[in-house]
DNA sequence: CCCTAATGGAACAGTCATGCTCCACTAGAG
DNA sequence: CTCTAGTGGAGCATGACTGTTCCATTAGGG
C-alpha cells in the first residue's frame, strides 16, 4: 500500500494529493465503518459482504486492501486509536477514580460496535501494538491504582480484572439492548449503576 | 440419523443394542467434547479440526453427523441440556437469593469451554429450545424476582440484565484466566464478589 | 476363534471465498 | 470541455472445506 500511494504522490503536485486524499479516505473510512459494523455481528462474513455493506464494489475493497490480512490489520490499528480516543476523552486522570470510570464507561458504551469488534474477536488484538499496552490500558491502570490510594476503588480488585469486567459488562449492556430491545439509555444506566458497584470500596 | 438407529437396532437384540450404543455413545461425546473445545476458541473451525481434536477420522465424524449443521444442532442441544443441568445441581429455589446466584456461579463456572462456546456463538442459540425459556432461565428469573421480594436483591436490576451481567461476568472470569494466566480458583473468587456486588440490594 | 460393527484413509466432485486481471464507466480537477 | 483518478463489473484460477463413496483394517462381543 505505502508503495503505491508514494508513486501516486510521486506523479502529481502537493494539492493533487490533498484532493485524493480526500476522496480515497472518504472510502478507507467506509470500508472500515462496514468493516465494523459486519464482522461485529459475524466474524466470519465475506469480503463481499463487507463491501456491499460499505456500498463499494468487491474490487475497490482489494484495491484498498490487497489481502483479507490487510483489512484486518487496518481494521485492528483504527479500532485501537478509537479506543485510546474515547479514553483519552474521558480524561481519567482527572477527578474521583469512580467518576472518571463513569466517564470511561460512558465513552466506551457511545462506541459500540466497535466493542463487540473487540469482544468477537480476541484473535484480532494479537499485533504488537495491543501486547495489553495501549494507551488506554494504561491510563486505565493507573487509574484504578490511583483509586486504591484514594481509598475509592476496591483494593481487592486489581486492574485487569477491572478492566475484564469493565468491558463485559459494557458487552453485556450492548447485547441487553441487542437482544431485550432494552434502550441505549437504559442499558447505559444499568451499566453504569452495575459498574460503580462492583468497583466500589467495602463501607465496612 | 434416527433412521439409521432403528436399521441397527431392528438388526440386532436388545442386549447388542446396549453393548453398540456404549461404543457409538462414546464416540458421540469425544467428538462433541471436541466441538465444544474447538468451536469455543473459533468459531470457524473446519470439521477436521474437529476430528483430529476428537481423535476420530473425518469420515467417522461424518457417520455420527452427516452435516455440519447436525453437529451444531447436537451441540446447541448439549450444551443446553449441560447448563440446565448445571442450573439444577444449584438449587435456585432453596436458600437466600445472593446465596442461590452464588451457587449457579460457581456452577457455571465449572462448565468452562461450554460457557464460552455461548459467548462466541450466539447465533448457535436461535433453535426455539433456546428461545429465552430454558429451565435454567426461567429458575434464574424465578430467583430474582424471589430475590427482589426478599429484598435481597436490588430491585433497580431486571431478571434480564442480572442474566446478562452473571453471563458476562464469568466470561470475563475466564479471559482472566486464559490472558493474564490467573489460577482459576483466583478468578472464580473475583467473580462470585464481583457479581455479589452488582446483585446486592442498596443498604440505604 | 469368528464375525460384525465400527473405524480410518483415500479419492472425488461440488461449492464458495479469495486474489487477481482486464475493461468500461463516471465524477471531478484543471 | 478534457483528462485522469477512482470505481465497478465480469471473468478466471486457486485453494479450502464439504459431503460422499469405497475399501481395508481393527476392536470387541458371542
Amino acid at each position: 500500500m505505502g508503495a503505491k500511494l508514494s508513486k501516486l504522490s510521486g506523479m502529481v503536485d502537493r494539492t493533487s494529493v490533498d484532493v485524493e486524499s480526500r476522496a480515497r479516505a472518504r472510502t478507507r473510512r467506509a470500508i472500515l465503518d462496514a468493516a465494523i459494523t459486519v464482522l461485529s455481528q459475524h466474524s466470519s462474513a465475506s469480503l463481499g459482504d463487507v463491501a456491499d455493506a460499505a456500498g463499494v464494489g468487491r474490487t475497490t475493497l482489494h484495491r484498498y486492501f490487497p489481502e483479507r490480512a490487510d483489512l484486518l490489520t487496518a481494521l485492528s490499528a483504527d479500532v485501537l486509536a478509537q479506543i485510546d480516543a474515547a479514553a483519552e476523552r474521558a480524561q481519567l486522570d482527572r477527578g474521583p477514580a469512580p467518576d472518571a470510570l463513569d466517564r470511561l464507561c460512558q465513552e466506551f458504551f457511545e462506541l459500540g460496535d466497535i466493542l463487540m469488534c473487540v469482544f468477537s474477536q480476541p484473535e484480532l488484538m494479537n499485533t504488537p501494538a495491543w501486547e495489553e499496552c495501549s494507551d488506554a490500558d494504561r491510563a486505565l491502570i493507573r487509574l484504578v491504582e490511583r483509586g486504591h490510594a484514594e481509598g475509592t476503588l476496591d483494593p481487592a480488585l486489581d486492574p485487569l480484572w477491572v478492566q475484564q469486567v469493565l468491558w463485559s459488562v459494557l458487552y453485556a449492556a450492548w447485547q441487553h439492548t441487542r437482544e431485550n430491545s432494552v434502550s441505549k439509555h437504559r442499558a447505559l444506566d444499568l451499566c453504569l449503576r452495575s459498574v460503580r458497584k462492583v468497583v466500589a470500596a467495602n463501607p465496612g
